[in-house]
RNA sequence: GUAGUUGUAGCUCAGUUGGUUAGAGCGCUGGAUUGUGAUUCCAGAGGUCGCCGGUUCGAACCCGGUCUUCUACCCCA
């Protein structure tokens, strides 16, 4: 057969390896700068512990794993001659592929709550799997770095959390905007418009605006139930750009005002704390950060802040970058309820570094000396020089020098060819000349200059 | 899941109305050059035209199915 990547997986080149590791080296060093620890789950858990967790649509996008065996006939015939797959696929699989790495955690708090430190604080870098059709920026296998924090419903983590992301994406000298929203805000304009039992429908519509506008969220609220009172108390919330002219709107509902205070706590403490500057008129962010009401995000179990981060479009040659959020998090008052376990509020934010990696590309933002780290490639002329060079390499790496050998003596033209593929900065040549007097001749690739330089001083 | 799109050499792509032996550039191998890469010149190797089936005297080309690429929805990082 045709060797072939299955559908939205790929192959890294060595090039491209460290190029992603480039991002999560950032990543993690920010989350370890923060406090939060690392932990590791399974790729695979218990089907039961992912279904149900991701609304119905992601049901549809989790990664069965068949069961082994003789797993048909263990299986119900009535449903097998049925053929409802529904029924079916819990019988023959009882094991799925993490969709992300929220819900295998909260499995893991609970699992694991006599063990740990509350609140606790966990990072961790690992791929999970979606089976969705792939489009630019999204993938069947990608990583998410995940930080989050459980068991405290401090706004210092809300804050904490914005600090976070604008230290990463500083440090990858990418110009991103960090929206925030709360879900108690967008709650109580369900209520203000008569629509808290169709929460979700409101949201999913507003969250549209800033892809099919205005009339196209009047529609789409339309068709989602609203009658035209709604519409117009939902169309006097989008018009508001800054919490303050929100506030009077939701003056008669409770978790509306709740979130409004939630949210203005939030951005006073990033407002006041945030950046380590010392000059005053720089304090704050290095990226954006602004107040979004029409932020509302898929995931059915945040309760509080949410967050997204897109590429500041306005920024200095940003402006053509098309690609979804590229970070994301919010905070959820009972995840691990289900699981059994009360009273454990959590807050988390994700990076998409599939996503960062795609626009670090297009614009040219990694650095040069995230290709090749080799510093030398030794080339022999003949076996005396080879068994030489093997010496001389396994010395330098002692040392540690990261120096590769080319295992025969071959032509120099070969072997410097193969160097030049190889990007190595510079490269050792060793003769017969060279093993008796201790000098090497060291060519530098990029210059063409060559010299002789004895051992210590490579 | 819906709609469209793509697939020809290792890579990027030509390929006329269905007609003899499917081409180019880059890359690869060898040589000019047995101690010098990226630049020069010469030669060579490399193909189940994604896969399966159909129409036809004859299919890279037409038809059906399937897999895959990219894109717009749904949803999402």
């Amino acid at each position: 057969m045709k060797p072939t990547t299955l559908k939205g997986t790929r192959d890294f080149l060595p090039a491209e390896v460290r190029r992603r590791d480039y991002i999560f080296d950032i990543i993690r060093k920010h989350f370890r700068t923060f406090g939060y620890q690392p932990i590791e789950t399974p790729v695979m858990e218990d089907l039961r512990t992912l279904t149900g967790k991701y609304g119905e649509e992601g049901d549809k996008l989790l990664f069965k794993v068949l069961n082994n065996g003789d797993f048909l006939n263990k299986a119900s015939a009535a449903d097998l001659a049925a053929k409802d797959s529904n029924k079916v696929i819990p019988q023959i699989a009882k094991r799925g592929l993490r969709y992300d790495l929220t819900v295998p955690f909260a499995r893991y708090v609970v699992m694991h709550q006599n063990d740990l430190a509350f609140p606790f604080k966990r990072y961790a870098i690992m791929p999970v799997w979606r089976a969705d059709r792939p489009q630019k920026g999204r993938y069947q296998e990608f990583y998410q770095c995940d930080a989050d924090v459980v068991g405290s419903d401090s706004l210092l983590y809300e804050a904490e959390l914005t600090q976070l992301l604008d230290a990463v994406f500083t440090e990858l000298g990418l110009k991103a905007v960090i929206r925030l929203n709360n879900r108690k805000i967008l709650a109580g304009l369900a209520e203000i418009a008569g629509m808290a039992d169709n929460m979700m429908d409101m949201t999913i519509a507003i969250d549209k605006l800033d892809k099919i506008g205005e009339d196209g969220v009047v529609k789409e609220l339309k068709e989602r139930g609203a009658d035209a009172g709604a519409v117009d108390v939902i169309l006097q919330f989008l018009k508001t750009s800054n919490l303050d002219d929100v506030a009077p709107l939701l003056a008669d509902s409770e978790v509306g005002k709740q979130g409004i205070a939630e949210l203005q706590e939030t951005f006073r403490l990033i407002k006041k704390h945030l950046s380590p500057n010392p000059s005053p008129e720089e304090r704050g962010t290095k990226n954006r950060i602004e107040f979004d009401v029409t932020l509302a995000r898929g995931l059915n179990y945040y309760t509080g802040a949410i967050y997204e981060v897109a590429v500041d479009t306005d920024a200095p040659g940003q402006g053509n970058i098309k690609m979804g959020s590229i970070a994301g998090g919010g905070r959820y008052a009972d995840l691990t309820s289900i699981f059994g376990m009360k009273n454990m509020p959590g807050v988390g934010i994700s990076f998409g570094a599939e996503r960062i990696y795609d626009v670090l590309e297009e614009l040219n933002l990694f650095p040069a000396d995230a290709s090749e780290d080799l510093q030398y490639l030794l080339v022999c002329l003949d076996d005396a020089a080879l068994e030489h060079g093997f010496g001389l390499v396994s010395r330098l790496r002692a040392r540690g020098v990261h120096a590769d050998l080319y295992p025969s003596a071959a032509k120099l033209n070969k072997m410097m060819k193969y160097a030049d593929q190889r990007g190595v900065p510079k490269v050792v040549i060793i003769g017969s000349e060279e093993v008796k007097t201790g000098k090497y001749s060291v060519k530098t690739m990029n210059s063409g200059d060559q010299h002789k330089i004895d051992e210590l001083n490579l």
